[in-house]
DNA sequence: CACCCGATTATCT
DNA sequence: GATAATCGGGTGT
């Protein structure tokens, strides 16, 4: 089994936007039981709470106080009644709540067990939309709020990539001006270029 | 307690 | 491109 190095805490302690900007290219390492599950981030989105889409804009509720909750944590919620969605918190000190979108991984290790996980898809669509990597990877509600800085799901250090685009988010009906999605360019995982 | 809706996905046409 | 599936939380009565 390869050695993954977490982020340190400081990591998510910069602004949203920049944060989500740098997690291109990190890796997402869930352990289950012996197995590990391995994926690269390729696409995110930036969610702040002065920003209209973002869950945290009309103030903390129960369900979403993780966004308002401490930096390296996750955030995860039910969407549509279906998928769990999965958010990095991180954000400036300055700044009361917000969070990355995790939109889409390359799938590295452990693509057995994904498969498992979501049965009678290609690889190719195993971890490609925000609903799917956290279905593939096992992730569910349980984890809202989990510190990332723990040893069975964490962030985990890689190379930064090359080439990254900038545009809009997806599927928000609220702050679509704001150009706060970024992936890397010419990645097949990839939720929509 | 009723109503409304969404940071989605799969499955149609 | 359109739409059903599905449900917890937020809001107002």
């Amino acid at each position: 089994m390869k050695k993954y190095l977490p982020l340190p805490l400081s990591f998510y302690q910069r602004p949203t936007e920049e944060v989500a900007r740098d997690l291109l290219g990190k890796l997402v390492v869930h352990r289950v039981g012996s197995e590990v599950l391995v994926g690269k981030i390729v696409e995110t989105e930036a969610y702040t709470i002065d920003d209209p889409a973002c869950h945290a804009y009309r103030g903390k509720t129960i369900a979403n106080q993780s966004l308002f909750g401490p930096v390296g944590h996750t955030y995860v919620y039910l969407s549509y009644g279906i998928h769990y969605c999965m958010n990095i918190v991180s954000r400036a000190s300055d700044c009361p709540a917000g969070g990355v979108l995790v939109r889409a991984l390359e799938p590295l290790e452990g693509l057995d067990l994904m498969r498992k996980h979501r049965p009678g898809v290609t690889d190719r669509m195993l971890t490609n939309g925000p609903g799917k990597l956290t279905q593939a990877l096992g992730i569910t509600q349980k984890f809202d709020g989990h510190d990332l800085a723990s040893h069975d799901l964490f962030i985990a250090y890689a190379p930064a990539p090359e080439h990254i685009v900038t545009t809009t988010r997806i599927g928000i009906s609220k702050g679509q001006h704001a150009h706060r999605r970024f992936y890397i360019a010419d990645n097949p995982y990839v939720s929509k270029q």
